[in-house]
DNA sequence: TCTCGTTATGCTCAGGACTAGAATAACAAG
DNA sequence: CTTGTTATTCTAGTCCTGAGCATAACGAGA
């Protein structure tokens, strides 16, 4: 007899706190496993939509209404999802929503985890991030080294270099997922030792991605040879914690680990919002009714993980008729103070692509 | 007893022939059902993956080995998808796949169609095609002019200028869902009588989109009261054709009908691909070895729907080094002989967003 | 052989957009 | 009233894009 199908909803809930990104987890139980994601199985009897039993699941879990809701992807692997082979086969749907800051009601086990202490070295604001320089790269060059001499090891070098940005190749705030899979075939993060460390080939076919939205490569990627990734080469498993977060306490590898394959989920939604902000208003989702530029501008900045020139930005915004200002002013904060604006909601109405614009890529690789 | 829950995995496979795009569809049964993707349902037993059994359907149904597959969308609205209410729950799981011109053997009912048999108003590279200026834009100001005088108004007025491109607001290439949702929504399209004119609102909801993946608009256009849309105010459907093609002969509305919701799937196909052939260079998996640059610019031109100057799409992709000549030129058909390129793999390896470029917006809006 | 039609390929030029930074304005605190 | 801080405006230089002109290389027919 076949085995049954359930239908997973995730939800990857976001917010900016003041200057950080946030995710909404529900806590992974009593021991020390670790926290998860809001979800639950998609009901084919209550729910209309899949988007609508999204929201009845975290309204349950969270008491949380949500506004913006787009879908990520959806994660099939057998030997991925976190669920034992002999039970139902478990299909999970990924969504992304964005909400304002923190409106959690009490009396729900959740809680808002800094996004960047499962990601650490996707914060770029403050420069390179140490642990990049310092853990992840040499981790990488033994995984590259410890594959056999030749293609093999020149193709890991390429993909490592193109994912995290070296030598020619600038860092590519979008290639989240990208990075994310790559430490997991190097075996350095927790989730490639639970997962069980051989059956890593389907990354490559299954969900690996590029750009906003997982997918393999173009076909010159999909079909490598690639057999046995993280057997032999595993490079020694660092603990290093994310950048001035607290240390991580769970098992080895980098950045703080979730429950089933939800980091891999918070890459894809990380990876699609910093693609779509540049075409999208997404930031204003995150913001109150009002604001000043420069909270704009920060709250932009946090989900890119680097640093914009401010004047710029500014011009940006201002000459894609974003936003509007109000008369008021923000009481100072130390220095002159700034005017308060409102977001142009009409502008979706008026203009084909609106976005607060990303610096970096011309629309055609440079 | 609740209702069990199938997945389905549904393929969208498109191939460049001349210069028409393609679609590989598999005959709709003898009476005058419509056409159909290749689909079939997740088998949890034997397909490791979601793309692995993909494959595997596309292979029996069509004998075809695909290269580039990406996922697209996870449908899943009771309403929409095609399925009765009775029986189980079905998912959509829809992939876009790539494939070089025909390679279709023999002994399958499979076929290729003319993508713009099923999207006549996509294309553009004529200039605006007939049927739009006098077909649908009429139709679409009947259904404006049904809604309630005021707001009700003025909202389907905007949306149906955005998407369609009147006024200030240009041709949005990409916006091919968002497109077909509206045409749904004003009940000109076939299928929207067949799922039950009344059921419209989820459309809004469920998995209407913008940009490069189906997804409600930020949240101002998400919750819009649009109780009963295609209720009283449907114009007479038309039975225009596609622009020169054959006439349609199936159920009144724009465009020929697909079975299921894979006109839905293919419109967001076509958006996807629109969407990355900007900074993935998607266009070569179309491609044989070699070509001329002419033959790339008219597959891009094709898929995009619109025409490109020829020089500066040239310097495209010579700046981007995309393509490396080969001494060889193609034998001359009617003026001086083309020189033969190639497509440089090694890009993907190189630099972080290349692609053939098409024109219109900035990254950041204009 | 010469001319014409056709396609390929190279080059230029003006307008815009983006980068980077200087310069100025408005406030608080000492 | 000076210093520090933040907001806001402006400018110069560089690169990208859209559009068109000019030239090269071929076949066909006069």
């Amino acid at each position: 007899m076949p085995r049954r199908v359930t239908v997973g909803l995730h939800a990857t809930i976001v917010a900016v706190t003041g200057d950080e990104p946030r995710v909404l987890t529900v806590s992974g139980g009593a021991g020390g496993t670790p926290p998860a994601l809001p979800f639950g199985p998609l009901d084919p009897d209550r729910h209309r939509t899949l988007e609508l039993g999204l929201r009845a699941w975290v309204r349950e879990q969270t008491g949380m209404e949500l506004a913006h809701v787009e879908q990520l992807y959806t994660f099939g692997d057998r030997d991925r999802a976190g669920a034992g082979d002999g039970e139902a086969r478990v299909i999970a749907v990924a969504y992304l929503a964005l909400v304002r800051e923190r409106q959690l009601a009490a009396g729900h086990p959740a809680a808002w985890e800094a996004v960047y202490r499962f990601l650490p070295w996707e914060d770029r604001r403050g420069g390179e991030p140490a642990l990049l320089r310092e853990g992840i790269r040499p981790a990488l060059d033994a995984w590259i080294d410890a594959a056999p001499a030749g293609a093999g090891r020149r193709e890991r070098r390429g993909r490592a270099d193109i994912t995290f940005g070296a030598g020619a190749a600038p860092w590519d705030a979008e290639r989240v997922l990208d990075r994310y899979e790559l430490l997991y075939e190097a075996g350095l993060v927790a989730e490639a030792g639970r997962d069980g460390g051989t059956a890593v080939v389907p990354a490559a076919l299954g969900a690996s991605g590029s750009g906003a939205s997982p997918a393999p490569e173009p076909s010159g990627f999909a079909a490598p040879p690639v057999p046995d990734l993280s057997g032999s080469g595993s490079p020694p498993a660092l603990d290093l914690s994310g950048s001035g977060s607290p240390p991580v306490l769970g098992p080895p590898g980098f950045g703080a680990p979730l429950a089933l394959d939800h980091r891999r989920i918070l890459a894809t939604a990380l990876g699609r919002l910093r693609g779509k902000l540049k075409y999208r208003p997404l930031a204003f989702e995150l913001l109150p009714e009002t604001f000043t530029l420069l909270r704009l501008q920060r709250t932009v900045e946090t989900l890119a993980g680097v640093r914009l020139h401010k004047q710029n930005f500014r011009r940006l915004v201002e000459r894609g008729a974003l936003v509007e200002g109000t008369g008021r002013v923000e009481p100072a904060t130390g220095g002159r103070p700034a005017e308060l604006f409102r977001f142009r909601r009409e502008v979706q109405h008026e203009r084909p692509a609106p976005g607060v614009g990303l610096p970096g890529l011309p629309v055609s690789g440079s």
